[in-house]
DNA sequence: CCCCCGAATGATAGCGCTAACATTTTCTGC
DNA sequence: GCAGAAAATGTTAGCGCTATCATTCGGGGG
């Protein structure tokens, strides 16, 4: 506990944390001057500049941003959503973001949506609360009430994930309907006529609908449709891949190929392949989706469509600090992604 | 953009936001009692908390909580600091975390501390500059400046994974010795003599330190020790799993069983094994750590010792949210582990 | 030696909200 | 119908900081 005295009265009041008027006065300078020096602003003399550090240093002061944030309503925090910590997808996202925050002194306000846009815009009315600097949300699936309170703070706003919609300002993401696209360009030309796919919970996962609809078209122009189907519950896991793949071969319709709605799901679907005695590839091929490090480690590399999360994270947030008010025009970075051809498909 | 005017001389000031003072004002109450509604504070005559909520509806009002948190000097937001968003383990910290606070409109700040103590010091000051209610840390591994700032705030404290250590107010987490010494046992009964360990950078991961130092005392109980050892640079990864199981049989050494430094390392070496045509448990026995689901996925499942990181979270969050004043006395949560039998060891 | 200019510093007035203490209104019970 | 209590509302005064607009100061040119 920190003991300072106030005014000339000889009466010593303690107070348990110094103010920024405690630093001045022990600097002896104005509070503003201290401010000044505290945030780095304005000419400052070198032994000014010195001094007020000094006490700082000795008072351990730390400055109020409640207090900072009123005084200048700017507040160097970024409201991020993302749907769930489960999928390690958004992990990786927020890690990017971390990244790219941490370098300008930024500060991440999470929530997680739990992929259900009125709890989206709960914590986007709780978080522009905190006068943020800037939103990063994942998706385009949003309330009215939630794009009418976007609309009204004017603060800058990323959409994550997707691009295949016309951003509030800016998207960074990959085209699913592309991705899923790519997948059946790919296993038809390799030569695998009977498709089979794996999902899970869609109302979740709206992206992973769009790869499965690109995959559709791709088969429809070569007169191909999927054969089998199975969907599980909730999110996507490896155990629900596993059971997932043993369901859709009790239908005990012949496949070739199974297309499963992401890595999780596929590496779930590899073990299960492993377990039954079934070659992979030759017997039974799979295919995954976000290029996950488990796939990769698999003795058979898993086959899927890798995405740069990270990235994703890193240059929405960059592009964000890039510039404060909302520009006119919409920005839509293209990520991209890669097909890894593995040895499962 | 909303126009609200003011005064009485006919000039219509625009602003983008409305305040506290706007919703009073349409509600035809005092500032104050609109703030008692909006916090759901105080006894508020039915009719006129409509009036007040109808206002806020209306104009589309979102109070200013840096206002708030300045004028109620409390902030209901939560410092949270985890060493990395790359080990799967901290995500799931998060989430329990995030449950425990989403259902009493608290709000987590986030910091990633990458396992360097003094980013945690630097990431504490700046948390601390929003006055949060309470800060979780995560172990006990902290600079002296640290330790002095979270003196001086006196918010409530939380430091999670650990308890083998007096805690600053309250720990949450497991004994790692007690589980390497467990680990060790279980082994040693199951028959096996030769141990090979495979770790990962212990300057990151303490922890695993701490379990592989409980490992050996159990060992020496039995005139045991460990016959052979590899360490990988960097973060724990299943590739680096099974290139350091690899790395370690190219030692030559007789082993029975290798314990991993965690269920990441384990799952590598259970692919290595794979790989190379080894029986597992038969040839060589494998155990992990954590309880990952990818683990109790494979075709054999891991040996490991579950820990519920989601619990830590979720018990830590709801312990702080107790009692808003650190208690005098220090609290140690054990959350216990589970040792699961696989099929590996 | 004075004027002017830029560098350095300071005084003032809020930012938008809420704590703490009134004050007014509405119930009780007798 | 009235004291007394309880419920409902209001007044005042900041919270700790910073934007804005002065003011002071030193020194180089005329």
């Amino acid at each position: 506990m920190l003991a300072l005295s106030f005014g000339g009265d000889g009466v010593e009041i303690k107070r348990s944390v110094p103010r920024l008027a405690d630093v001045a006065r022990l600097a002896g300078v104005s509070p503003i001057t201290a401010s000044r020096v505290v945030r780095g602003e304005g000419p400052i003399a070198q032994a000014t500049r010195q001094r007020v550090l000094d006490a700082v240093q000795q008072l351990g002061y730390v400055p109020n941003r409640a207090a900072g944030a009123l005084a200048s309503s700017s507040s160097k925090l970024i409201g991020v959503l993302i749907p769930s910590l489960t999928n390690i997808v958004f992990p990786d996202v927020l890690r990017g973001i971390n990244v790219a925050l941490a370098a300008s002194g930024y500060q991440a306000l999470v929530g997680v949506t739990e992929y259900d846009p009125r709890i989206e815009q709960e914590i986007v009315a709780s978080l522009l609360a905190w006068n943020p600097e800037a939103l990063i949300l994942t998706g385009f699936d949003h309330t009215d009430a939630t794009r009418r309170m976007l609309d009204n703070h004017k603060v800058r706003i990323a959409e994550l994930m997707e691009i295949d919609e016309t951003p509030i300002d800016v998207a960074v993401g990959l085209s699913h309907p592309k991705a899923g696209l790519e997948i059946g360009r790919h296993l038809i030309a390799k030569g695998y006529r009977k498709f089979g796919y794996v999902g899970h919970d869609w109302r979740a996962d709206r992206r992973s609908r769009l790869r499965y609809d690109g995959l559709r078209a791709a088969l429809a122009d070569h007169g191909l449709g999927i054969v089998a189907e199975h969907y599980s519950e909730g999110p996507s896991s490896i155990q629900k891949g596993r059971q997932s793949l043993a369901s859709l071969l009790e239908q005990g319709r012949e496949l070739d190929v199974v297309v499963f709605s992401n890595d999780d799901m596929a590496v779930g679907g590899y073990l299960h392949c492993v377990a039954a005695g079934l070659a992979v590839r030759d017997d039974l091929a799979l295919f995954g989706f976000n290029g996950l490090e488990i796939g990769e480690a698999l003795p058979h590399a898993l086959s899927t469509i890798y995405s740069d999360r990270f990235r994703i994270g890193k240059i929405a947030a960059e592009k964000l600090l890039e510039q404060k008010s909302r520009p006119a025009e919409q920005t839509i970075i293209d990520i991209g992604f890669v097909l890894r051809e593995g040895q499962t498909a």
